[in-house]
DNA sequence: CAATAAATTTGATCCATATCAGAGATACGA
DNA sequence: TCGTATCTCTGATATGGATCAAATTTATTG
């Protein structure tokens, strides 16, 4: 077992393999249950073996059967184009769920793959909506899942249709930096888990784009930048960039005087 | 907050204000639910009067408190961007569920706005979810209807990120095609509820490209247009367009021979 | 640790589509 | 019904980001 040091994403899963113990609990499924709908839950969830780097949840085309709650680590959806080109639809950060989009298919719609190693709690989708019908917090929960992913898509299409280069790759580090803050993490300094090849991918944007919005932030000193490491310098810039600003309102960044 | 949509206020009891009438049934909310529980649902619903074009169903930032299945006519929904730009993220036929995307919030996060005269559905959420508890299948279908959205915006954002304009419209017409096949109407000839301003909004292109693509088309025997009128005179050919397709594996339509 | 592969960065050029401008066409209110 | 506002279409031009090319840095592997 090649133990890479992930500082950052991991969370020691032999000793929290249960969800009343698990740090996550409060962004997760379990939130707003009491402790004894928590066992209950705790019961259908099955625990699996880390997921190395590059490593599959499922496949597009498999059977669709589990969602899956990602524990530690990171995830990336993506569909295939006709031509095999990649498409990633999302990336998922501990504590969220993975596998929604399939809940009405015979199949998954999309491939589901490690960034990193990563370990997530699989949650048979029948065995799920048999406890649901009890606890009207888990069914709240889940719908409340499944409607902020679509608030997030709406978000996302905005940004694919009006938003430069230099606005989507400051959204997605905004988005980021929220996210591990939410997750107990310095929103201020992180880690990467994709390369910037699946950030343009992500964003709509080339690789040698991403490249180049990432150096112009860092002479800008919105951030700074070693390889996947981030640290956000200036994130109320990094903010005001993620909105959608039109180039009249808020000319170019060039010299942050 | 001032009442904005008093044209709620007041039902209308139709011939057709029934589920177990509704022509609709079978796409709709009341879909696989036995004759007894579809009454049960019925009982919940209001059908209000019908909106005019340009009315509002419900704007960004009121009260969430219930969801809308579309009678006739067609609904958009929009955000506003900071500029006041308006973005839209979705058109709604009827039999389509709007308003899924507030479900956990306090408040709609977009705007619905009525393209033509159109009836809905006014279904109170909180009554649905009570429903849903006795029954199984109307949650299931609530669940699958949320899980399609899903799924559609994964498809909106690969249009947005990957696709060219012709694709792009080739893409929005056949999609709009199904979508009117599946309703009883002709996939072939049908009228655009929405302006081609607002075709290019939802696309991410300008106005003039839309317009552009659709001479192309004329041009191409793709399709015959007459204001909002369109026929699809090729339907094969739209759907190879609608594909995710690379200029290198289809050039440019230009002779159709 | 060297050797090689992969990822990232930078520069130069090109092109699809935005933007600007203006001419019909259509819808709409007085 | 006319007059005006709005939509749609077409052409000319500009440009943001894609693409191509290549150097440099960072991982991976034997």
């Amino acid at each position: 077992m090649p133990s890479r040091h992930l500082k950052g994403l991991c969370f020691h899963p032999s000793k929290e393999a249960r969800c009343v113990t698990c740090s996550l609990s409060s962004l997760c499924l379990p939130l707003s249950l009491n402790l004894e709908d928590i066992d209950q839950l705790d019961r259908i969830i099955k625990r699996r073996q880390p997921l190395k780097k590059g490593e599959y949840l499922f496949h597009q085309g498999d059977n669709f059967d589990c969602v899956y709650a990602v524990r530690s680590g990171s995830i990336k959806n993506y569909a295939m184009t006709n031509e095999g080109e990649e498409q990633i639809t999302n990336f998922y950060l501990p504590s969220e769920l993975v596998g929604l989009d399939g809940v009405d298919c015979d199949t998954y719609p999309v491939s589901a793959k490690a960034l990193e190693t990563t370990t997530v709690c699989e949650i048979p989708f029948s065995r799920l909506e048999e406890l649901a019908v009890e606890l009207p917090e888990l069914r709240a929960q889940i719908l409340r899942i499944m409607s902020k992913e679509l608030r997030d898509d709406k978000q996302m299409m905005m940004l694919l249709s009006k938003k430069n280069a230099e606005e989507r790759v400051a959204t997605f580090l905004s988005n980021l930096s929220t996210r591990f803050k939410r997750r107990g993490y310095s929103p201020y300094t992180f880690r990467l888990p994709m390369s910037r090849n699946e950030i343009g991918n992500y964003l709509g944007l080339a690789v040698e784009t991403v490249s180049r919005v990432f150096t112009r932030f860092q002479n800008n000193q919105l951030i700074a930048v070693n390889g996947k490491e981030v640290h956000i310098l200036d994130m109320e810039q990094l903010g005001l960039l993620a909105g959608l600003v039109t180039q009249e309102s808020s000319p170019r960044i060039a010299s942050s005087s």
